[in-house]
DNA sequence: TTCCATGCAAACGTTTTGCATTTCG
DNA sequence: CGAAATGCAAAACGTTTGCATGGAA
């Protein structure tokens, strides 16, 4: 993966943006905003390169692939209401969790990401 | 909601893929192949109404929502590899786990999806 | 008879792809 | 120099919508 000026302006965005879950066409947005060059194409190769890297997060929300850097390994969770993302540290969710899983599905989730839908506070309060 | 035939070919539809996860495409098909007369967008449409009512479960995987009837509630764990789905059923689950997250997020879990994303156990042997 | 439901086709937003061109290493 | 990455525009894809028509209640 060679070192272009798109591909850092791609982590400089996901830098940028960290936390707030941003999908494609948002980094695109903000790295046009800088007057870099860019094509959309492009941040979606590159994402998807750093998907497979291991170095960004994909969540797939309402109808969006919403991404971000991954500091650390961490779960999920999607307002079904508003479509927020909130973040949940993997470290702080007990292992006997996935250990349950995998028992009852036969699947590996040593790195499984949990994705967790429900209603975020803020929507629960507002009904 | 009126008991028009096209509602009745896409109940008959998701009860035959019972178990498949099947896309909208896929139960359009299925009511196609029978000779029976229904649109796309009906398909749709029927599907997210009986989705709203609570009828069939809905889980987006890569790149399209798959349904299911929802004789009980249940989980969803998509294989990252191959986009299997496999239900875990809902009784199963330790109900400290949604309590986890609840307290941890602040979400409201009371009927929370979980969707697990790991690798199926037919793809960690082929690996 | 009244609306809700339908079919069709067009529109939509996101993502992917073909191909000529650029540029990193 | 050669391989990999890029930009652009077009295409693909799943999904939604507008509108005239049809059918359940």
């Amino acid at each position: 993966m060679r070192n272009t000026s798109q591909r850092k302006a791609v982590l400089l965005a996901l830098g940028d943006l960290h936390g707030t879950h941003p999908t494609a066409s948002e980094i695109y947005g903000a790295i046009k905003v800088r007057n870099y060059q860019i094509g959309l194409a492009t941040v979606y190769r590159t994402l998807d390169a750093m998907v497979e890297r291991g170095d960004v997060a994909a969540v797939r929300t309402g109808n969006a692939v919403r991404y971000d850097l991954t500091h650390h390994h961490h779960h999920h969770i999607v307002c079904q209401n508003c479509g927020k993302v909130t973040d949940v540290d993997a470290s702080e969710v007990p292992s006997e969790l996935l250990t349950f899983f995998e028992g009852e599905t036969g699947f590996d989730l040593a790195d499984a990401t949990i994705q967790l839908n429900g209603i975020c506070a803020d929507c629960t309060t507002t009904r």
